[in-house]
RNA sequence: GGGCCUGUAGCUCAGCCAGGUAGAGUAUCGGGCUUUUAACCCGAGGGUCCCGGGUCCGAAUCCCGGCAGGCCCGCCA
């Protein structure tokens, strides 16, 4: 069989890009991929999905021979339809007017929606994706557009028709597919695009107001004109992805399903009114959260990719982005160990000298190289679980744990000393354990011999590991109780589990003084 | 009303998009290591791959028809 570049769905899509536009009769000289760069809301997983699968379609068109190149690109003229959850009330001061309009909550940005892009584009850079920036405001104002849009508009009325005929919405039936921004209001979406003049290339419009999220917002009344070739207003989505793609000659583009219906309309405006024959797509399905529990507290529901990174590698956040593009990918939070394991599984697979004897190995070193961005690194690294990581920071002394789970892996031959990439994974480790491990402490009831037990063990305790593991021992024996279920007990005292490390070391670990402390704290207060 | 996804071990899921011996984690059971554990290592049991048809030398995988659950769109963008 012929393998395709690394043999991964990003190679086949990036085979179909190339076999399309070799039937279209188009140029190779460089095919342009694209993806969209929410900007009014806090990027989740499923944004960056969207850019992280673009960027890597480029580069396998990069690796089967082709030029290309990947323009990540901010919508930054859409208007505010909602105040995200999480984000202060007065944003709804702000509702329809331009993301890039809007005063930046954070107060690090130069408005809304530069911050919201910064975000994402934080994520990709941690990512190590390159790409190339657009703002929608920008291409507006240096009039990147211009001569689709007087086409689109020019056509207005045929497209109308069209829009209705692919998705039964009779809106653009009389009204313009384009969006002025009030001169009066400044808000979009509330002026109604009435008429256009050919000659002037202007769009009269009045602020009728319209609804948006079932909520009919009032305008404010004001009759104007805008200019197309300006910043004062944008086309609407059932046609500015046709204008985009034609004026940036965009090949590849993917698209969730909840826009399915925009890309059609699109494709049929690109083919039909453009001249362009529409972008190779791809659709995907949304990603789902699973459970919310952690997440919801911080952001509102939403998890980022700041939050996958904060436990997990960009590579394990990668991985899960290129794993596979079919499918509803239920997501949450708990998911992050597997993925950091399933990295670890496949760098071996690609490591091995063995030749690769299926199609299934074939992919996952390809996944492996593409985690990497194509560019993998010469040397596997030291595998250790992450679980195993989890259970060792979560009982850490507090201040040292990084040098106290470093050692213990030393200790257990893991290895031999804890290079850049070992310490990163304990922190992520750490983080992990600190916030989403969480230890149920219940209040022990420490019986009457119990507590005797440990006075008496209070007394025995001393610096030396070995001395102290003895001591625990001959306390047990010497009451005749099980060495098991005491070491139960003081587990639950020292830990909140009911087992863990062993004892003698881990009290040295932490100081003799503060084992103390907590040990005659639990007999006061039971 | 239109479109899409999912259904695989007790549980959570991978494998399906490029057909080639049914997989992992976890739970259960047994063994090893550890001066109690945990961790780790070895092993065992556990399957109508939702159901029915079709294509094929060969189907969890591709096609058609059901059933069940879920998601998206329906005059916002």
């Amino acid at each position: 069989m012929q393998i395709i570049g690394k043999g991964t769905w990003i190679d086949l899509v990036a085979y179909k890009v190339i076999e399309r536009e070799k039937s279209l009769g188009r140029s190779l000289n460089l095919i342009r991929v694209e993806s969209g760069l929410g900007a009014s809301g806090i990027p989740h997983i499923g944004s960056l999905a969207d850019a992280a699968r673009a960027a890597a379609v480029k580069l396998a068109l990069e690796n089967l021979g082709y030029k290309s190149e990947f323009i990540a690109f901010s919508d930054d003229m859409d208007g505010l339809r909602k105040v995200p959850q999480g984000l202060p009330e007065w944003l709804s001061n702000y509702l329809a007017y331009p993301v890039s309009s809007i005063p930046d909550p954070f107060k690090c940005h130069e408005s809304y929606g530069s911050h919201m892009s910064s975000m994402l584009i934080d994520a990709m850079e941690k990512c190590g994706i390159e790409f190339k920036f657009m703002s929608g405001r920008d291409a507006y104002r240096g009039g990147v557009y211009t001569k689709q849009a007087v086409k689109i508009l020019e056509n207005w009325e045929k497209i109308g028709q069209a829009i209705e005929e692919i998705t039964g919405q009779t809106k653009f039936r009389n009204q313009l597919p384009y969006f002025p921004i009030c001169e009066n209001c400044h808000r979009i979406y509330l002026p109604k695009a009435i008429s256009y003049d050919i000659k002037t290339q202007k769009v009269a419009y009045k602020c009728e107001g319209t609804e948006i999220r079932k909520k009919f917002i009032k305008g404010c009344g004001h009759e104007g004109e805008t200019k197309v070739d300006s910043d004062q207003g944008k086309l609407a989505w059932k046609v500015e992805f046709a204008a985009r793609w034609a004026s940036l000659d965009i090949r590849y583009e993917a698209y969730g399903k909840d826009i399915a219906d925009s890309v059609k309309v699109n494709d049929w405006v690109a083919d039909n009114i453009l001249g362009f024959p529409h972008p190779y797509h791809v659709r995907y399905e949304m990603f789902l959260d699973k459970s919310g529990k952690k997440i919801s507290k911080s952001a509102g529901n939403v998890f980022t990719p700041q939050m996958w990174l904060r436990y997990g590698t960009p590579q394990s956040l990668l991985l899960l982005l290129y794993k596979r593009i079919v499918g509803t990918r239920t997501l949450s939070i708990e998911d992050i160990p597997n993925y950091m394991d399933e990295v670890d599984q496949i760098e071996e697979i690609y490591f091995s000298k063995k030749e690769p004897s299926s199609m299934w190995e074939i992919k996952l070193r390809g996944l492996y190289e593409y985690i990497h961005l194509l560019k993998p690194p010469e040397k596997p690294s030291k595998h250790i679980p992450y679980s195993l990581l989890v259970q060792l920071c979560a009982i850490a002394p507090e201040g040292k744990e990084i040098e106290y789970v470093a050692n213990k892996l030393k200790q257990y031959g893991m290895i031999k000393e804890a290079d850049e990439i070992i310490v990163q994974r304990i922190r992520l480790a750490l983080n992990w354990a600190k916030e989403m491990h969480e230890v149920k402490r219940e209040k022990i009831q420490l019986n009457e011999k119990e507590k005797q037990m440990i006075k008496e063990l209070l007394n025995t305790l001393t610096n030396d590991p070995k001395e102290s593991q003895q001591a625990i021992f001959q306390t047990a024996k010497k009451y005749e109780v099980e060495p098991k279920d005491f070491f139960k007990t003081l587990y639950k005292i020292l830990l909140g589990t009911e087992s863990g490390p062993r004892l003698g070391p881990y009290i040295v670990d932490i100081g003799l003084e503060k084992a103390r402390a907590i040990l005659m704290q639990a007999i006061e207060s039971s």
